[in-house]
DNA sequence: TTGTTAGTGTGTCAATTGACACATTTTTTT
DNA sequence: AAAAAAATGTGTCAATTGACACACTAACAA
């Protein structure tokens, strides 16, 4: 839980009451390697904050194969963001790559939290713009790079996750076939 | 203004009082061709909702080079997120491709706006999630197709801006070179 | 009008990639 | 402990792409 204390503190200054009250109302679980954190078609009644492990977020393409849209990493917050806010069913699947410690925060709670004063819903403002802000600075980055040095760029800012998470699916999270990663890894190697 | 008043109705019921009150602080304004929106080192102090013309949004790759972020069409508010929030300055830059009609509004009016009532913070509130959910889809959408299938999305969605947009700028958009994206049209134009 | 600049369309060639096949290793299940 | 399944690593080959060169056209300024 001292995770998400931190998490929500870098949001900027937020009083003890309401930070303490944010926390009270997330609740910690956990999933074991290979269990699902959202099945198809279900309703995503909840955001999660992930305190360890690495959870798969993928989809399936016009013929059937998986297709990586996100490895999930500790100390952010996730949810499959139009089945929460619209209420909708979700075709996509989350599945757990290794042991996953995480706060499960659902919309009740969420709307209880906006409702309840006007730090608290100033605060959740806060939050949305800034993670707005950080996909928009996110999808530019990307799209300026290439499989090298996405491949890089992750093996810089998260090792953890290219230690435990298998090559297939760094592959398919970068935009890549895995034989193009091992062949980036060879040249890696050798250099 | 019309257009502007029909993009705020989409995202959900509003009074009559507080969308008028959104429309007042909103600022009708003129680009001619070649002009820019936004200059290198500039602070984004607006967010801009574009009625007619397209802009050209891009940055420059390490060998300076220009990078097309996003080509910018008529009923989509814009702005450089990180600079409007964090009150920074931009590398990017902003021009525009085609005469462009927009509306300016400054960081001061949208502050005001979040303060006035509970209705406009929510109303607010709602759009932000609302950009955020679409901008993950899309994200999500486009790391699933090729650049051919972005062509023809894009020649589905938005036939204008293959007619008044270079080429080159097309290209560069949807992650490729211009001669790649000759190749695709020669191929189309056969079958 | 003319000259200049920006944009378009195509051909060639080297480099990169995806698809497939296969051997090996690791992990999971029985 | 053995069998099955999943994941890894590598080689070959065809297809795609980027880089470069060049001819042609449109737009714009002097």
């Amino acid at each position: 839980m001292e995770s998400l204390r931190t998490y929500f503190k870098s949001f900027g200054p937020l009083s003890d009451d309401n930070l303490e009250y944010m926390l009270q109302n997330c609740d910690p679980k956990t999933l074991h390697k290979g269990e699902w954190l959202i099945h198809p078609h279900q309703h995503v009644d909840s955001i999660y904050f992930i305190e360890s492990g690495f959870l798969h977020y993928f989809t399936h393409n016009d013929f059937g194969e998986r297709v990586t849209l996100k490895v999930i990493s500790p100390n952010h917050c996730w949810t499959v963001l139009d089945s929460f806010y619209n209420q909708k069913t979700t075709a996509d699947e989350c599945q757990a790559l290794t042991e996953v410690r995480y706060c499960e925060i659902d919309r009740t709670t969420y709307n209880a939290v906006k409702a309840k004063n006007h730090e608290l819903a100033n605060f959740i403002q806060s939050i949305t713009e800034q993670i707005l802000s950080s996909k928009v600075i996110e999808a530019n980055k990307i799209s300026m790079m290439t499989v090298e040095e996405r491949y890089l760029d992750l093996l810089h800012s998260s090792p953890q996750m290219i230690q435990e998470v298998p090559v297939q699916i760094i592959a398919s999270y970068i935009g890549t076939s895995r034989e193009t990663l091992h062949r980036i890894r060879r040249k890696l190697k050798a250099a």
